[in-house]
Order: C-alpha cells, then structure tokens, then sequence
DNA sequence: ATTGATCTACGAATATTTTCGTAAACAAAT
DNA sequence: ATTTGTTTACGAAAATATTCGTAGATCAAT
C-alpha cells in the first residue's frame, strides 16, 4: 500500500481537506483564507499544516510553478465513513439509526432532500426483503 | 451556567463517556476493563483520565466510599448533538442529509429502525408544509 | 499487626498537535 | 539592480493529550 492514506487526520486536518474537498484545489493560500474566517492563525501555519499533510500523503500536490497547488488525496467519502463509524461506535451506542434520527432532528433538510432520504429507505427495505 | 460543559472532551475522553452513557454509572475498574477490549493502556492512565475529567466537570463522582463511582456529567445527546454538527460543517459541506445517507448506506438497520426514520421522515414534512 | 491486594493522588515523562519566526528563493515593479 | 511582496522550507517553541511510576491510604484475610 503506497497510496498511504495510513496515517488519520487530525482535527485541523480535516479542515483543511474539508475546503480542498469541496473547491477541488487551491493553493495554500486560498485555503488559508478560507481557513480564517472560522479560525484564528497564520498563514505559516496554514503551509506547514498542509506541507505535513503532503507528507503524511494526505495531500497531492504540483508543484510545477513557484506557487504549489495543493488537492485532497484522500477521498470524501472514505474518510466520511471512517468518521461516521468509530463516532457511532463510540457515542451512539453502536446504533447507526441512532445517529440518523439525531441528525435529521436538529438540522433543517430541504424537501428535495428528504425525498432523496426516503427513496433511499425503500431501496433498503427492498433489498432486505430478500 | 455553572454545570460546567464548557471544555470539549478528547477523543480518550469521549471514550470513556460513551461506556459510561451505557452502563449509567461505574467505577475506574469497571470502565477500565472494557476499555482494555480495544485499547492498550494501564489502570492509571484510565484513572488519570477519568479524574482530569471529573476535573473538567465531564464526571461527577460519589467518593463516599473508597472506591469512587463515576458517572457522565453531560448528556448524551448535546454531545451527540455538537459532534455531528462539527462533522456536517467540516466533513459533510455543511449538508446533514448527505451524512445521513452515508450513515444509512453502510450500515445495516433492522426494519423497525428503518420505520422510526421513516416516520419521523414524514413528521418533518407535515412541520415544514405549514 | 503483618501481608497482600486494590485504590486514589500526584507529578512528571512522552507523544502529538498546533503555532509561528526566520531565512532563502523568486518575480514583478520601480 | 534594488525594493517590495509573496512564496516555500525548516526548525523549534508552545500548547494539548496521553501515559505511567511511585507513594500513601484502606481494607480484608491471615
């Protein structure tokens, strides 16, 4: 396995591959700015943390002109899923549904969404069917 | 507020927690023998643990008699609660049905589970129709 | 009342994560 | 060619979290 993605990110980590997820790419200093609206430190911090990342393999980068660009080397999901399972081991009683139904309490879904949700609790049901 | 939540447990801590959510209340020996199962450390570090926690008012405890009792001084669900809303904004773009899809795809739910969510799916909607 | 087992308290060592200062490279503008 | 601004690289300080050794208290059994 060379593809390391061995080594779990930490809190700031994930931050900082949250805002790559979602731009696609950046530099460091498109993520710092985007990093400073909720947070609170500079930019050398922003660059050594993601020149760790890099290391740890946790980003790609090219570094073909003076200003490197950085994206995600890790997928979304994957790490999504690693998140949601020792969080619902830890501190949901190990009860997946558990978590569900706290979610969708306290955060406002758009119609749209639900409708998402629930088609994809029948396509659950069907297949359990058998 | 002088219930103090106010400091954010760590990823030990939140361990230690969840055992305690579940079992209601226990002692260092007992929390620290199911610790043991998945994790590798001596009785003292659990101890230290669970004191630097009683500290932060993350435990009370019943020292009446010698060996002390411990049980969670914050409540399951406002931890659950803050975490998943952690997790939406960094991990999830900010979107909670898009966890809860992760959520449901990869674990198996028993069709009761899936008829609560289903229900409570419908309540929402009959809320947000006004 | 001595031994042995178990507990708490405490302090400090380790390990990990986060932060930032400083220097050197580079490019654009004066 | 010097200044100005922006970048990377590097190292190390600072902050946090985790781990454990050791000492003293307590209790039960011998």
């Amino acid at each position: 396995m060379s593809t390391a993605k061995n080594n779990k990110p930490t809190e700031s980590e994930l931050e900082i591959l949250g805002i790559l997820w979602e731009k696609g790419s950046g530099t460091v200093r498109d993520v710092h700015e985007i990093l400073e609206k909720s947070k609170d430190a500079g930019y050398t911090t922003t660059l050594k943390l993601m020149q760790i990342m890099h290391e740890k393999g946790l980003l790609k980068r090219d570094t073909s002109s003076k200003t490197h660009v950085y994206e995600a080397a890790i997928s979304q999901e994957s790490t999504q899923q690693q998140l949601l399972n020792k969080m619902i081991d830890t501190v949901f009683n190990g009860s997946a549904s558990q978590l569900v139904l706290q979610a969708l309490g306290n955060h406002r879904s758009s119609q749209e969404e639900l409708d998402k949700i629930k088609q994809y609790l029948n396509e659950i049901e069907q297949q359990q069917k058998k």
